[in-house]
Formats: structure tokens, C-alpha cells, sequence
DNA sequence: GTGACGTTATGACGTTGGTCATAGTAGCGG
DNA sequence: CCGCTACTATGACCAACGTCATAACGTCAC
């Protein structure tokens, strides 16, 4: 797939994006700078030019811009519901990787989740790299929640819940090569969700799925 | 087989074992077989001896291994139930994470979800053990809900939530270096699981058991 | 033009990885 | 003693990695 908002970049950003493309696939570890390059058409020599502090920075940089990204992704799923409830978030949040595993296979996970992992083959600033993304990621989840009537106390923990069940059941679809763990945790958690909402919201069953295709590739 | 060399474990277990140990810290590519043997305290040789596939058998045993321990954890954790609710096995499952990342620092994840997320490092035979191993965990996890009341056809399920949650808490744990997500899935996740049961739930007999210590540290 | 600077391009070095090949050692039946 | 088998131990290879050093190619200022 071919996305139109890489390109017109520098290949310092290009360079950036291809390392979270291909951390995700691959891990931290297997992904070579030499790959890196080659993934951005990038030169290898700019690599040490724009990211003198090595592959640490280099991933460092990738896990920030896929905490971004993933932040900036929630807003616009928020702004595109039909039913602005939790599980309706939620299920967008799954949908976005059911459709891709369905579409091009299992392979490919969370960048993050990669950099947090693999955490000996990077230094330990990519452990704060990953919390901040997820932190990047969590804030506007729970902003939403907040937003759809969520109590303020009970928003930042659903939104780790929902993040938390969101990742694990990844990592289970990419094990077992499908995305039914996904779609499992999408339709199980909807209950609980819809039900941190005050009393006098109408429960509306299904939301009804509203494009959203920006044509940008998954962090 | 020559048993009872060394307390009736023998160099291959603890080869198994080991690397179990340092994939669940390091990851997969990051884990060397020399580690494994230094750290199993057992030669180099022996490694190509008892693993002739080399290091993807050896990182699929290790899964297997994990997958098999996470399962015989579960049904320690039912039989130490006080109250077998769904919450309760939850509860204890998180706190076998947040015991060690409180006493030891969140260093350490799940073997099973490194070998997933470092795909590349290792042949897709690793994911297929992948696969095995969560469903080797998920098993006794629907089999003892079912148990406890849970309708057969949500038991399934609601394991797949539980685990997907408990890795995800993992994660997030890991990258922010506490165990705050741990907990706070655990509560979050505790009244969607005790709404499965039937209306009146029974009080179960408990079965006493002594508190869980076989001397096998975690996988 | 000339120089400087930001970038691109490539070769080389040192390290580390997994694997192979080959010794070496213990136990045991003859 | 010998030969056999299971296991231990170690050195050698090749490939790949990250990094460094250095040179060439731009494009402006002057």
C-alpha cells in the first residue's frame, strides 16, 4: 500500500517511519540499520547523520512517533463514531487491526509493544520512549471516555484497560495467525464499558462502522 | 535417560529452562546460545547435542515449556481459591506479576509474548509453539471458569480476555517500570468476570490446598 | 570561481551471533 | 585391555551487525 504522506516528507522522517514499520514486523532486534536504510531508499549514511545517538535514538524516535500516531489516530476514530460510546471506541481501535490481519495476515504487531519487549537489545531510555508513547496513547483514550460521560475518576483505568486488553489480544492473533482473539476481546469487553457510563444513556447496541481510511499504514 | 544427576533434573531442563528465563528478560534475538548455556551452568556442546535444531528448537521447547507452566499455575491458583469466583482466579493470576515486579523490579515479561513479538529472529515453527503455549494457558483458564458457573460458551471467551488483558497489563507494566497497570486491569476487569456467573452463585466447597510452592521460579 | 557546509555514499573495523567439526571424558559390556 | 555409546568441552568458521572514517556530491555566499 502506498501512502501518500511519506514521501513528501524528508528522509530523516522516512527514516523514522520505516524503523517503527519494520520493529513492528520484525522486532528490535532483527531489524538492522543497514534494513532500515534500504526500507527508506534512504542512503546508509544518513542514518549517522540525522541519528548520531545510534539505533538507540533511531528506535527511541520510532516508538515516539508510533505513541503520536496512535494518539492522533484515537481522536480521529472519536470524531468519526456514529454512537459516541466506549465499546463503539473500542471497537474501532479493534477494527483497525482486525482489518489489516485480515487483509495481509497476522504479521506485524505494536512497535511499542516490540521496544518493550526486546528491551535488552536498546538501552534504557527506550523503556521511557515506550511508557511515554504509552502514555501518548492512553491520555486521549481516556479523554474520549471523559468526554462520552465516563466518570473522571473511572476513565484513565478503563482507558489502560482497554489498551491493555487491545495489545494482549495482538500479540494472541498474532500467535495463533487470525484475528479472533481480537474479536473476542472487542465484543466480551463491550459490556463493561458501556456500563461506566451514567444510567440515563440509552444503551445502543451496535456502532455502525463509519470509513475511516486515511490511507497512513499502522505505526 | 540418565536421571538423577543433579537432584533429579538434568542438564537439558535446565537448558530449557534458562532459556526461558533470559527470553522473558532480553527477547529473542538478544538471547544468545552461549547465555543459555552459561547461564544453565551446563557446556556448549550440549546444546547442539540435546538440540540438534539448533536455536529455534530450543526457543520452541522453551515456549512449550511456558505454555505448559502457565497451565499447571492455573490450577494451582483454583485449588488455593478461597472464593472460586472468576475475579478471584483474575486476582490471583495478576498477583503472581505484581509479587515479583514489586520485589524484583519490572524487569521480566512473558516468554510466550517475547517469541511472538520477535518473530523474525526465529522460524515460523516458533509461532505455531506460540500458539500452542497461550492455548495450553487459555485451556485450564475457560475450563476452571466453567467450573465456577461460567456458561460453557463464554468460558472460552472470557480466558481469551483474561490473558489478553493480564499481556497487555504486562506490557504497560514493563514500560512504565511498576506494576500500576496490573492492578489497575485487575480491578477494572473483576465485576465484568463475576457478572458471567449464573444469578445466585453457589458457594463452592473450597478445597484446601497449602499455598502454591513448588521452587520453580516464574517462566 | 572558491570555500564552506549540509548531505550522500561506501569501504573498513571490531564484535558477536549460530553452527560445524573435532577432541576429550566417563561409564560399561566384552 | 578394547570398543562402544552418551555426553562434555573447545576451537574454527562465516555471516551479520553497529559504528567509524573518509570521500564525493550538492548548493549557496561571496
Amino acid at each position: 500500500m502506498t501512502e501518500g504522506r511519506d514521501g513528501g516528507r524528508g528522509p530523516r522522517e522516512r527514516m523514522v517511519f520505516s524503523t517503527a514499520q519494520l520493529i513492528r514486523r520484525d522486532g528490535v532486534g532483527a531489524t538492522g540499520m543497514r534494513d532500515v536504510a534500504a526500507h527508506a531508499g534512504a542512503p546508509r549514511g544518513s542514518l549517522q547523520h540525522y541519528f548520531p545517538g545510534g539505533k538507540e535514538q533511531l528506535v527511541n524516535e520510532a516508538v515516539a512517533w508510533a505513541g503520536r500516531y496512535a494518539g492522533r489516530r484515537v481522536a480521529r476514530f472519536v470524531a468519526a463514531l456514529a454512537e459516541p460510546t466506549p465499546s463503539a471506541l473500542f471497537a474501532a481501535m479493534v477494527r483497525q487491526w482486525t482489518d489489516e490481519y485480515e487483509a495481509a495476515g497476522a504479521v506485524g504487531g505494536c512497535p511499542v509493544a516490540a521496544a518493550t519487549v526486546d528491551h535488552a537489545s536498546c538501552g534504557p531510555s527506550t523503556r521511557e520512549a515506550a511508557a511515554a508513547a504509552f502514555a501518548a496513547w492512553r491520555r486521549p483514550v481516556a479523554g474520549a471516555l471523559a468526554d462520552m460521560g465516563v466518570p473522571a475518576a473511572r476513565a484513565e483505568p478503563l482507558a489502560t484497560l482497554m489498551i491493555s486488553s487491545l495489545e494482549g489480544a495482538i500479540l494472541m492473533a498474532r500467535a495463533e495467525g487470525g484475528a479472533d482473539p481480537l474479536t473476542t476481546v472487542a465484543r466480551e469487553l463491550a459490556p463493561l464499558l458501556d456500563a461506566a457510563l451514567p444510567p440515563h444513556h440509552p444503551p445502543h447496541p451496535t456502532p455502525d462502522r463509519s470509513p475511516d481510511h486515511d490511507g497512513t499504514p499502522h505505526p
